[in-house]
DNA sequence: CCATTGTGTAATAACAATTGTTACAAATAG
DNA sequence: CTATTTGTAACAATTGTTATTACACAATGG
């Protein structure tokens, strides 16, 4: 199975505008979080915005911050609102009609891949983007209590 | 998410030596039903063969034939034998560590994408090849009744 | 009002991974 | 021995994602 990286990419990006508690966060500050271009992330943003996880505004001091609570925030609603394509791929080309599996398979795979995309989006359902948040300030601590540089930038 | 079409292709297949109920089928027969060229079916077949999903021999009159009872393989194995990748993909670029998320969000991802893995493989454990199997032989006996030819190659 | 900042978007390049194809050695059956 | 079929390598074709550049448009702040 390959993946875009998109949800993790986008359960960062939501993670970086948590931690900074509601001041908004230019494409171009997230962009240097995740490492890569700002028009990446502006592209992720639209479609968290879209979901209305994200709130963005245009023009000088804009920038994007989280629409609501992140422990309202769970990560199948990061998940769906990211990601657009069923997780599992169907080969480009057509079985073959003639065969009687042929014939007939695609629609088992399907009623198969939806029923795993159905019970993987309930298990990202259990963790919320505030869950997400106290891991990351619990590494953080962590860090610090053992002696490391208490790390500035973003 | 992009994702190969491995496991559907394996599916498909392993439906096919199912409903064969263990005659042997080629790498070409099998790749015919799949619509796809025997060198792709024989790579599938390598990783099948390894979970001892089947049996495949070598020689004149050869060809694979499932291992074990279709009741007795579910699509978590399936899946397991033949995609090797995490489903989720992290971005190549590393986060940027001098960002307190960044520095440690890989972590709070992997845990993520581990559990939301298991939930999936669990999910696709609840149905067997046996299942596949009936709905294949169903949805062959629909079309017949319903007056359409009785495909047979394959 | 105007300069600055920053988003939205298109075009396109670079890159990665998968799928498809051809070719051939090795194994096996008859 | 011959025909068949797998295992495997090498490589081309295809597809999809990510990165980059460029620029119009919106909004802000002086």
């Amino acid at each position: 199975m390959r993946t875009s990286c998109r949800f993790g990419m986008a359960v960062h990006v939501l993670a970086v505008l948590a931690y900074k508690d509601g001041d908004r966060v230019t494409s171009a500050g997230l962009a240097h979080s995740v490492n890569t271009n700002p028009v990446i992330v502006r592209r992720l943003l639209l479609a968290l915005k879209r979901a209305k996880l994200v709130d963005t505004s245009k023009g000088a001091g804009a920038g994007s911050r989280l629409n609501c609570s992140p422990n309202h925030i769970n990560l199948g609603a990061v998940y769906r609102a990211v990601e657009a394509a069923e997780p599992f791929a169907t080969p480009s080309r057509r079985p073959n009609a003639a065969c009687p599996v042929g014939h007939c398979i695609r629609q088992t795979l399907e009623r198969i891949f939806a029923s795993a995309r159905a019970a993987l989006e309930l298990d990202l359902e259990k963790t919320t983007l505030g869950d997400v948040l106290r891991a990351v300030k619990a590494s953080g601590a962590c860090s610090r209590k053992n002696g490391q540089k208490n790390k500035r930038a973003v």
